[in-house]
DNA sequence: ATGAATTAGTTGACTTTGTCAACCAATTCG
DNA sequence: CGAATTGGTTGACAAAGTCAACTAATTCAT
C-alpha cells in the first residue's frame, strides 16, 4: 500500500477518534444525575450481562480498569447492597459476583433511562440516517472485533430486493479495482443478470446470496445450460468475508442442487487469474477442458471452460 | 417507526458505545508515556489548530471541559512555557492564546506518535477492513455532523464501475422498503440497465450519477425514444440526500443535454405515488399527458406519461 | 513433593481529572 | 444608566485512575 494511502487512513480515524470522543461525552451526560458514575455504570452492566459467574480480574479486563480502583468499586457496590460475593469453589483466591435484587433493578432503571436517552437522540434523526448510521457502527465493530468473534454462520439465502444490482454492482467494482477490467464486464453480468430475473425455472435454476451477520458476503448462480448440463456463474466472494470457506459453501449448494435437479454435468467459465475460485473448482473435482485467450474485458485474458460429471 | 425497530437501532448504538469506549481507551494509551494526559492533548490540538485566535471559552465549548478545569489547565501550559496568552484588542475580558515555538514543537512531536501508533494499529488490519472501517467511520461523522456542515457540493459525473450495479441495487431495495414493490421492478431496471450498457449512443443518450462527498446519492438516465423524443429514466434520489436539490439537478442536466443533443421532445413514464418526482417534473414544465393504472410490481399503481416540449 | 513463579484480590498513598459555587471585571442589553 | 451576561479565575472538593507493596491461593518446573 502507498504511503499516503495510510496516512490518509491514520487522518480519518484520528479525525473520528475526535470527534466521537465529543459525541460519547454527549450521550454520557444522562450519568449525571444518576447514582452512578461512568465507571460504576459500565461494571453494573458487566455484572448483569454475565450473571453469576463474573469474577473481578474478568470484569477488570474486559473493561480496561485498574484492579485496585475495580476492588474500591466492588467494594462499595457491596457496602449499596447491590452486589453479593460468593466465593468460588474451583478456586479459592476467586469470588463470584452477583447481582442482588436490589442491583438488578438499579441496573434495570439506568439501563431504561439510558435507553431513553439514546432514542430520544435517535429520533432527533432522520430514519434514513439512523439505518446509515447504525449500518455503519455494525461494520466498525466487526472489523474490529476480533477474527473469532466475528466468524459468525455464513448463511445462504434466496435473493432479496437490491441483491441482484448489488451482485452486479460488486462484480463492476471489483473486477475493476482487482483486474482492471473494463465495463464490458459489468455490462456482461447486467446482462446475465437481467436475463435470469427476466425468466428463469426455479426448479432447475437458481441464485444464493451468502451473508454473514446481515452483510451480503457472496454470490452464485445456477442456470440451465443444456437439459443435463448445469451452468454455474457469477460466484463472488466479498474481499473482507474471503478465508472463511464463503466460496466452497457457495460452490457445494450449486452441486447439491444441481444434483437434486437430476442434472448430469455442470460446466463453468472462468478465467486464469482467477486463482482462489479455481482453488476451489479443483478440489471439487472439475477438470479444465477448453483455454481460450480473449479480451472482452480490457487486457488479455485466458478465459477457462471446466467440466465436472455429477 | 416501528417500535422495535427503534429498539432495535437504539441497542445496536448503545452496544455501539460500550465497543467504542473500549476502543478509545486502548487507543489513548499511547499517551501515558508522554508529557501530556489525554485532556491535554485534546487542548493542546485545539490550540495548534486554531493558532492564534483561540480563546479559552472557545476550546471549552468544543472540547466540553469545565471553564474553572481549562482555566488551570492553561496556567500550566503557560508555566511550562508551551502557550502565551495577548489580551484580545476586541474585548478585554477574553486572551488570545497561540502556542510558542516550544509548544509547537510538543505538539508535532506528539501528533506524530500519535498518528504512528495509529498505522500501526491500522496496519494489523487488512486493506479491505481498513477500507471499510474508514467508510463506515466517514459515514457516521457524515450524519452527525452539523447539518450545515454535510452541505457538500452534488457533483454529476459518468458512471463508474460498480455504479450501474448501484443503480439496479437501490431502485430494487428502496422502492421495495418504501413502496412494496415487488422484484418485478428490479428486473425491469436491470433489464433496462443491461440494455443500455449493451448498447447505446453516447453522443444522443447519457447516464449521470449524483455524488456528495464521493457517495452516491442519486442517478437518471436519458435515452433515445425516437429520433426527436428523448426519453428521461431512472430518476433516482437517495434519502439521505433528499431535500437538498440533487433531483432538479440531475433532470436539468438531461433538459440541457436533450436540448444540446436536438432532441424536440422529452416524455416520461413514473408512477403517482412518487409525489417528490412529480414536483420535480412539474416545476421543469412537464405535462400529464396519460394515466393508466397496472398491476406490474405487486400491487395496484396509477402509471403516468409526462411530456415536455423542448 | 516442593520451592519458585504466577494469579486474584486488597490496601495505602498518590495524581489526575472533573465539578461546583463564588467571585471579578469587561461587555452588552433594555 | 443599571441589570444581565459573558470571559475568566479561584478555592474547595469529589470522582477517577495509577502505582507499588502486600497476602493468600494456585500453578509450574524440576
Amino acid at each position: 500500500m502507498t504511503k499516503s494511502l495510510l496516512d490518509a487512513r491514520v487522518a480519518a480515524i484520528r479525525r473520528f477518534n475526535r470527534f466521537y470522543t465529543k459525541q460519547i461525552g454527549a450521550l454520557q451526560e444522562g450519568l449525571l444525575d444518576s447514582e452512578f458514575s461512568l465507571a460504576e455504570a459500565r461494571v453494573l452492566y458487566e455484572l448483569a450481562h454475565a450473571d453469576g459467574d463474573s469474577t473481578a480480574t474478568g470484569i477488570g479486563t474486559t473493561l480496561g480498569l485498574d484492579a485496585g480502583y475495580l476492588s474500591r468499586l466492588l467494594r462499595s457496590f457491596e457496602e449499596r447492597r447491590l452486589m453479593q460475593r460468593r466465593p468460588s469453589s474451583a478456586d479459592g483466591r476467586r469470588s463470584n459476583l452477583t447481582l442482588t435484587r436490589k442491583g438488578r433493578n438499579a441496573f434495570t432503571r439506568l439501563d431504561a433511562s439510558a435507553r431513553a436517552q439514546v432514542a430520544t437522540w435517535l429520533e432527533g434523526h432522520p430514519p434514513a440516517d439512523q439505518r446509515a448510521l447504525v449500518t455503519a457502527m455494525e461494520s466498525i465493530e466487526q472489523v474490529l472485533a476480533s477474527p473469532e468473534s466475528r466468524r459468525g454462520d455464513v448463511e445462504l439465502r434466496a435473493p432479496r430486493p437490491g441483491d441482484m444490482g448489488w451482485v452486479i454492482q460488486r462484480h463492476g467494482e471489483l473486477y475493476a479495482e482487482e483486474y482492471g477490467w473494463s465495463e464490458h464486464f459489468e455490462a456482461l453480468v447486467a446482462q446475465i443478470i437481467a436475463q435470469f430475473m427476466h425468466e428463469h425455472d426455479p426448479a432447475r435454476e437458481r441464485c444464493w446470496i451468502a451473508s454473514l451477520n446481515g452483510t451480503r458476503v457472496g454470490s452464485i448462480f445456477l442456470v440451465k445450460h443444456t437439459d443435463t448440463v448445469a451452468r454455474l456463474r457469477l460466484l463472488l466472494v466479498e474481499p473482507s468475508a474471503r478465508g472463511m470457506g464463503v466460496g466452497r459453501t457457495l460452490v457445494d449448494a450449486c452441486l447439491q442442487f444441481a444434483r437434486d435437479a437430476g442434472y448430469e454435468r455442470m460446466t463453468l467459465w472462468t478465467n486464469a487469474v482467477l486463482n482462489a475460485a479455481r482453488a476451489i473448482y479443483v478440489s471439487r473435482g472439475f477438470r479444465l477442458v477448453r483455454e481460450e485467450a480473449h479480451t472482452h474485458f480490457g487486457s488479455e485474458q485466458l478465459g477457462q471452460d471446466w467440466e465436472l460429471e455429477l
